[in-house]
DNA sequence: AAATAAATTTAAACTAATCTAAATTTTTTG
DNA sequence: CAAAAAATTTAGATTAGTTTAAATTTATTT
């Protein structure tokens, strides 16, 4: 049985090698885990002493077998955990997942099946992430940066690639999450920004940061 | 801040006071909380700095004000989310307990507050136990064990008295939980148990130690 | 390829929570 | 009320997780 702390690491692990495609650094996991790479390089001694990591010195680490079916396992509880808050507690997504932080560590397969059942089967959570099934397995759909479409096409939102609770608070001005439609109207040459519909009713101007982290499907 | 085991410690405190009507003793906490009387000992010590108890050596403790008050909201979720994993995600009564365990210690006001209304503010919890208010307020209502009542008469069970999986699941198997009715056909005198008919349909014989520890109402 | 910078690890120390064993205080009992 | 028993506390050690500062290794630059 890992400890909070443990499982928190190996969550991590897992994302920083998933969106670097390589092995987690130390560093890199100092910074997320908001700690000093000492106490890093301490856990991931604990951890590959567990076998939960592959890690040699000065080289980084990736998960093992284990690692990576504990890691799936807690993401997969986080995000049926958002999903309950969402559609069952009506929060706001910006709030969500703090509350999801904890509740993910509450270990029982019965709990999040009956979870899992109780929601209907969600296969993505409130920002469009993909919710693993019992078996770790991700579904994959495709999507694109909102900033890859052309003037003229619509699309509907089918997530965020971008989590901060600024971004989030302004999609939620602009009213658009997933499920909204978009329409590109008009794209500035200067800074790549757009005019765009939302779900034929408002209309509003998003930069090209903001486009880019928006996922969407054409329409 | 109170960690995790801190807030187990004013819960149990809360607990043995309310049972036995006096201050909790240092070894009556050492069981409760399956630990040593010195490790008991240390954190009365640190619970007593941070004003959560009142602490005389050797003489046990009592909860101050606001060692009360959190206790009491400990108890609230706890019984919230026993709630919530009978009736939302249908676990029998004897499985609850473990993880509600763990569910209470997740802080936040809103998310209590937005379950509360999500399970239409129960008075009760699955066992029957009186759920505080957000202002710490519990419900009181008549009640008496069924070993009370006399022969030919019926009742209504409202909860139990005893918590234990054993005892929990012997009452499912005679079919019998809050809700259900039961009418005394006869009380056996030599050793008192109870001949009772079960919602009007099954027949059973319940030891007087059974009897002692459901509480009902008479209807 | 040496010098410098950046990343990582080691060492030593700290805190919270725990334990065992010994010492002390309170309670019970002959 | 003194002796014995029970309850409680103290002392000292242990473990998980953390920190800062110093030392080491790897990467980058001239």
């Amino acid at each position: 049985m890992l400890s909070f702390t443990e499982e928190n690491y190996l969550k991590a692990i897992f994302k920083i090698s998933e969106k670097e495609k390589k092995s987690a650094s130390t560093n890199s996991l100092a910074r997320h885990l908001d700690t000093t790479p000492a106490s890093v390089t301490d856990m991931l001694k604990r951890l590959a002493e567990k076998e939960m990591i592959h890690y040699e010195r000065y080289k980084g680490v990736t998960l093992t077998a284990e690692g990576n079916r504990i890691a799936t396992s807690l993401i997969r509880r986080h995000r049926l955990w958002e999903v309950f808050l969402v559609e069952k507690l009506r929060f706001d997504w910006e709030h969500v997942h703090d509350l999801a932080e904890e509740l993910e560590h509450i270990y029982s397969e019965e709990l999040i099946s009956r979870l899992d059942a109780f929601l209907n089967y969600p296969k993505f959570d409130p920002h469009g992430d993909s919710i693993p099934n019992a078996e770790g397995k991700f579904t994959i759909r495709n999507q694109m940066p909102l900033s890859d479409l052309m003037t003229g096409q619509s699309c509907q939102v089918l997530g965020v690639k971008e989590h901060s609770n600024a971004f989030l608070r302004y999609l939620n001005q602009i009213k658009v999450k997933p499920g909204t439609q978009i329409k590109i109207e008009e794209r500035i040459e200067f800074d790549a920004s757009l005019r765009v519909l939302i779900d034929q009713k408002e209309r509003s101007t998003i930069s090209d940061s903001v486009a880019q982290s928006l996922l969407v499907k054409r329409i």
